[in-house]
DNA sequence: TAGTGGTCTAGACCACAGC
DNA sequence: CTGTGGTCTAGACCACTAT
């Protein structure tokens, strides 16, 4: 568990934690290794309050400073959150929504549910907030997957998805101007079934999604418009629609709060 | 961008870069920002030196500490990595690897191909590490999943995959001992096709996968393991290989450095 | 050897939460 | 009001890299 070797001694003298200043390891590491194990082991619980900077310094005999880069480490890992004026507590675990891969399923779009409110289905109310939409000139990497000419357009409608009125993912979709035009995808209002329902209408029957997954920290926007913690990594999913010739009509980037999500695929063995 | 709305500002003034001392948002922050937007820009490009940590305190007239703590913020978003006695770079953009669902098709295991060896094809030289082979008693999140009775026992692999001789994955798999018993599951090296082949030559056809998709930050184990650099998330994608019984007769456990993978999937829209 | 980042100290003042 | 975490200063010594 260490990198040298020389683990981190949880010794109490006259209730002093010990920490071996001489050794390779530097203090602070050994001072979050020593709140990570309690946390591990439950004898600090998710919600109960760490000891105060002020308590670690005399526990420790450290620094403030030495104090509070253990604490940045404990809060990197997303092991711990700091709330200003109050403490620094330990993270509970986050209420996992599971999204299966048949959210996009044509019997929801059928039943008049877009994607999202079929996935919040049964998790909490669902809502939209700060929708945009508006055409603009289509990126090299959207040209390219649509097939477009350059300067060609692209419908683009960006949003916040919140459940209970949380904020808990980050959308952009794009269709090409020429598929969007005159059709509810360019009102805010999009009907029952969303986008893909309105496609669907357009003669362009959809035939396969892929989903492209990845992962990497929020930049500092994305943080304050998810209200993350520090330390809390997003998922990002890049869905893009074909139609029954094979043509990309539709794709979206979105961004979820990373710990709060588990995405679920199934697929044949063949 | 900003939270408060008080834009930093890049005022250069007999060299000096000028921070409102007095502004609501804090003066690391405003260096991070500044920092941040070069690297955007493109004036600090990927494998560029950032300034000294001593030329970036004459640059905005600080102290080291509050230039470490823009630095920190740097690191934690995954846009800086420094290197100890050398410097602190900008993060080149990883090598993606795009891991397609069809790694798992019959055909790869039928052409004697495990999993990773098909997912590398053409990608670099694989090769596995740290191989740990072995039964042990199941836990109750695997003896439920594989429907097990108390004290069941499962033979566990873990082991770490390299690529090119750098480590890109850990990989832990489960299956149940009364299926892995007498099988080349329980050696070393499980064959041409892997545990797959195995299982599927012992009768249990496999019918379907799951997987589960989800990101977090690495402990510190696994940042050593996967020589991660600070400020880089991990993907987990646990999978499970059912029979035609609807069965699980598998598990399997990954952790990946996040920004350097893609997953893709694909599915009919039906 | 000089320059770099890594660690640590001992202070200071501030903003926020809760009594 | 007290206690909490947030920010910042001005030093110090160390370990690592490159020359």
């Amino acid at each position: 568990m260490n990198d040298n070797g020389s683990a981190s001694r949880r010794v109490s003298v006259d209730g002093v934690h010990v920490v071996d200043k001489t050794a390779d390891r530097p203090v602070f590491k050994q001072i979050a290794d020593d709140l990570r194990i309690q946390i591990e082991l439950g004898s600090l619980a998710p919600g109960d309050r760490l000891p105060s900077e002020t308590q670690l310094m005399d526990l420790y005999r450290v620094a403030r400073m030495t104090v509070r880069q253990a604490l940045a480490s404990l809060k990197a890992e997303g092991l711990v959150i700091p709330e200003h004026g109050r403490g620094v507590f330990v993270r509970g675990r986050p209420v996992v929504r599971r999204i299966a891969s048949d959210r996009f399923a044509r019997r929801h779009r059928e039943a008049g549910q877009a994607a999202f409110i079929a996935e919040a289905e049964g998790v909490g109310a669902p809502s939209v907030d700060e929708l945009e939409v508006g055409h603009e000139s289509a990126t090299p990497e959207l040209r390219e997957i649509f097939a477009l000419p350059a300067r060609a357009r692209v419908l683009a409608r960006r949003r916040r998805y919140l459940l209970d009125g949380q904020p808990v993912e980050l959308a952009a979709s794009y269709v090409p101007s020429t598929l969007a035009k005159g059709t509810a995808i360019e009102q805010r209002h999009t009907g029952p079934g969303g986008i893909y329902a309105r496609l669907e209408e357009q003669g362009h029957t959809l035939a396969e999604f892929t989903e492209e997954v990845g992962a990497r920290m929020p930049s500092p926007e994305e943080r304050s418009r998810l209200r993350l913690p520090e330390g809390t990594p997003v998922l990002t999913v890049r869905r893009i629609a074909f139609d029954t010739n094979g043509v990309a009509v539709e794709l979206t980037d979105t961004v979820k709060a990373a710990p709060s999500y588990v995405l679920e695929y199934r697929f044949p063995a063949m």
